[in-house]
DNA sequence: GAGTGATCATGG
DNA sequence: CCATGATCACTC
């Protein structure tokens, strides 16, 4: 018999049956805007405190305090008669408003055993079967004030993601069969990917804590678990939620299904290579826009889509950036590096490689060339290129961590401090941070609104607003690759 | 014209 | 108003 799960005490003290799934998504209704505390003055474990040092305990508290489950191991779902999965889904108030802070954890990985299982009967499958999502305002001052903003009923065979979750599934097994599981990253998936699990860190010899053992090789691989993505769970948050944002390629697009649309967005583009951007927005009856927009209206429109402020659903889904790469007709170089989201000195140094904002940005970016001959060639006269999609290899990545870790390393010894420097006639403000020119791939460099726009690092020095950059020669090289 | 600090302009 | 995509503009 299982031990934490008990029916007919679920039934009588928590008032619900854990064996519907009605039931339980009615249970799960009733904590929507209520905040922590509130939900568990209404439960019989009232007196169970949060552990404010437990990363999940919020996730903990409303599994038993609300629902009755006790935290347990099991292989077996959290409502294992309904076979249904809970996951408690912490958001954050950003400058897009309230997005999905973390992956989804779904089940650890076992090498050994992966390699036996197929799809249909896996355990991850088993886990993703159906699961409760629970959507709630993290609040990191006062976590018993977080409060729960969203439900929802999630079942793998009614989304039209499934094939990608399960290639995502198979990518990830295939290399372990090969004896590859120390070459596992989260780039290889797009909606389920292998992330890391365990402690982190190395210990006093360099050597990473959470390795395991592995078939087919010798070599010791990170520990790992499969996790919905980020992107994932925000784009359907997001979809959910506000509604009417999203416009979904599948449906616009015709011939693309949720296996091919990448490669099917990309013929399309490649349609429209060598127009003119005047020529171009006639035909679609459009005016492209002259800022920011220009890209996504040029894919939107060349989709199909109806309306141009739409979010693309399945890019959103998969974490893909579009982004318009200006190049000089002349030589096909890029007319500059391409700017990433900014960050906070005092923020950056605090975050770990495999949360970082900087890997999410880098997961997958479509480029769309746009050829121009002049500074200042009308927009109409641009030229649009040959589309393409980057992932960054492992080796890419590679070389993205280290210049990140180097960056973070000159940042905590204060070398953001800036100066004032004469520059012929004017003065100019540099920091002692590495230039473009000292790295392979990225950068950090000023992207302020203008001189008073300050960040301040933990000494107190203040420069300016700083990001990172995808460097020009860097950009130049993928362009080169992807004619 | 490479390199890089400084800013413009738009839209949410 | 501010983050963000995109560029400008100055010096060597």
């Amino acid at each position: 018999m299982i031990s934490h799960y008990n029916k007919e005490r679920i039934k009588r003290f928590y008032n619900y049956d854990p064996s519907k799934e009605n039931s339980i998504f009615s249970k799960a209704k009733e904590l929507l805007n209520k905040n922590i505390s509130e939900a568990i003055s209404a439960s019989p474990y009232r007196s169970r405190c949060l552990n404010p040092r437990s990363k999940g305990d919020i996730g903990n508290i409303i599994q038993e305090c609300c629902f009755g489950l006790p935290a347990n191991s099991s292989e077996l779902p959290d409502f294992p008669e309904a076979k249904i999965e809970l996951k408690i889904i912490p958001l954050e108030r950003t400058s897009q408003g309230l997005t999905v802070k973390e992956r989804t954890k779904i089940c650890s990985i076992n090498y050994h055993k992966l390699i036996k299982e197929i799809w249909p009967s896996s355990h991850a499958k088993r886990k993703l079967n159906k699961i409760l999502f629970i959507y709630y305002e993290y609040n990191a001052l006062s976590k018993l004030d977080s409060k729960i903003k969203f439900c929802d009923m999630w079942a793998l065979n009614k989304i039209k993601e499934q094939p990608i979750i399960r290639s995502d599934w198979e990518v990830v097994k295939k290399k372990v069969e090969q004896g590859l599981a120390h070459e596992l990253s989260e780039t290889l998936s797009r909606i389920l990917a292998a992330t890391r699990s365990g402690s982190g860190g190395v210990d006093q010899n360099g050597i990473a804590r959470d390795l395991t053992t592995q078939p087919n090789s010798r070599i010791p691989a990170l520990r790992r678990a499969f996790s919905i993505k980020q992107s994932y769970t925000n784009q359907r948050w997001l979809e959910l939620f506000k509604k009417d944002i999203f416009e979904s390629i599948i449906d616009t697009l015709p011939g693309a299904s949720a296996s091919n649309f990448e490669d099917k967005v990309l013929k399309k583009l490649w349609s429209f290579k060598g127009q003119k951007l005047g020529d171009f927005a006639n035909k679609l009856k459009i005016s492209i826009p002259s800022g920011k927009n220009a890209a996504a209206a040029i894919i939107k429109k060349a989709i199909g889509f109806k309306n141009v402020n739409s979010r693309i659903k399945e890019f959103d889904q998969i974490g893909t950036e579009v982004r318009v790469l200006p190049i000089r007709t002349k030589d096909h170089k890029p007319w500059e590096a391409v700017s990433f989201s900014q960050f906070k000195f005092k923020e950056v140094i605090k975050e770990a490689w495999e949360d970082s904002e900087l890997l999410q940005f880098v997961d997958s970016i479509l480029f769309i060339p746009i050829y121009r001959k002049a500074a200042k060639t009308p927009l109409s006269q641009r030229v649009i290129g040959k589309a393409f999609l980057w992932k960054p290899t492992k080796n890419e990545l590679e070389t993205i961590q280290e210049e990140w870790s180097m960056y973070l390393d000159e940042i905590k010894s204060g070398k953001a401090k800036p100066r004032k420097i004469k520059s012929g006639s004017k003065t100019k403000e540099v920091t002692s941070l590495s230039k473009e020119s000292n790295t392979k791939i990225i950068h950090i460099r000023p992207h302020a609104k203008n001189r008073k726009d300050r960040d301040e690092d933990q000494f107190g020095n203040r420069p300016v607003k700083h990001s990172f950059w995808l460097n020009k020669a860097f950009v130049h090289e993928l362009l080169r690759k992807n004619v």
